[in-house]
DNA sequence: GAAAATTTGTTCGATAAAGTACATATAGAG
DNA sequence: CTCTATATGTACTTTATCGAACAAATTTTC
């Protein structure tokens, strides 16, 4: 019916799709937009199809520049979604990893659609959950003390919501997502690089090795 | 209508609960108690009323013993949940931190409930994203370098679902909780011991100065 | 009341990361 | 083709935590 990447949106009947997508509208993600607006009047909600968006935890409210990501939003969901169950944005800062589209649509008309569609509240609940997970998880593994294998996770993480192997990111980038100095980065970046896992050059990075990737952060 | 001190079934109306309890049996939980069955034919859910229960991420699957706590809930909320949605309990353990008794049904009663009730998605999906970013909280924190910081975080977090000042936790616990050792917790509880803000003894615990807590933990 | 179990106090060297700083390399603009 | 901004390489000192061990104190058990 259209062409809707968004996997939420793919859940949806045609005719579901259609009523949702009336006030939808594309629009473009470009790297280091911010999507947040804790305090907006008109919440938007954004279904991603392409490029990635992080949750980010400042450990200072408001204070952008030192936190820690807790999450990684792709076009598997969608981020805002809360506020279509009226509550606000919260301590999150969501950002654009990679740049990508989303469509996207005022809370108002998600909040309503949904005493329409009942089953829609079910389904955003089911994904609420394994995105819930998924900050547990990435949580336990932030406690780590070895940023090498914080590195290995959080690229595959983002490998997975773009191209399989290219990344564009600094080590600066990944260092503010990981709570943790640049320095440390280049020298875990460095390491991996030296064992054959990945290259990278000023922001573009390329997995050679994925399955490796893979065993390695599983330990 | 019953002695119902949960605060998501309070939310309910008179009709709705009687309802609910129908299929309800008033537990006891212990202290150490592990309520998760992974694998459960029959999963079951928790509504608190007294005590508190930890969200606990192994750090490796299964691995009980060293892990970090994500959560902590308590007569505010429920544990399992998400089996009401016909999901798994995931990679969590579920332990009684703190004695106390909840509502325990099998998640296949609540999960047809809320079929007829469509009021109570909504009602656990708020509340599902308001732990979501306790959980992002306490994962920022947990990132912390220092251990003290989050000891007070820990002790309010537990304080909050207890006697306001009284905790029952050896220091051995704590460390398992915040994934450190149990010398670090020794030490960190010793500094607040000596500014005052606290008192303990094999596993009885006192907050002194609650409102001072707070402030520095905000910092 | 003596013995065992549990909780807390304390120490030591090893290690990983923090903070800071500066040098080098590469890309893009003019 | 040079200049400038950005990205990466590397070094050094300081600090907090880890891992492991053992001592001391208090409660429980028999």
């Amino acid at each position: 019916m259209f062409p809707l990447p968004n996997e939420l949106i793919a859940a949806l009947t045609a005719s579901e799709q259609s009523v949702l997508m009336r006030r939808a509208r594309l629009i473009e993600l470009k790297c280091g937009d911010i999507l947040t607006s804790p305090d907006s009047e008109s919440p938007m909600i954004y279904f991603i199809t392409s490029g990635s968006v992080v949750l980010f935890v400042p450990f200072k409210p408001g204070y952008v520049s030192k936190g820690l990501a807790v999450g990684l939003i792709g076009r598997e969901g969608a981020v805002g979604l809360q506020s279509a169950l009226g509550l606000g944005v919260g301590s999150f800062i969501l950002t654009v990893q990679s740049a990508g589209y989303a469509y996207v649509m005022e809370a108002h008309y998600l909040q309503n659609l949904i005493k329409r569609y009942p089953g829609w509240l079910m389904l955003f609940s089911r994904y609420l959950w394994t995105t819930y997970q998924g900050i547990a998880k990435l949580a336990a593994m932030s406690h780590s003390q070895d940023i090498k294998l914080r590195l290995m996770h959080w690229l595959l993480l983002s490998a997975k919501r773009c191209e399989p192997d290219q990344l564009y990111m600094t080590h600066d980038h990944i260092a503010k997502m990981l709570g943790v100095r640049r320095a440390s980065i280049t020298l875990a970046a460095k390491e991996l690089k030296d064992e054959g896992l990945m290259d990278y050059s000023r922001g573009r990075i390329r997995l050679l090795d994925i399955a490796a990737l893979h065993k390695r952060t599983l330990t």
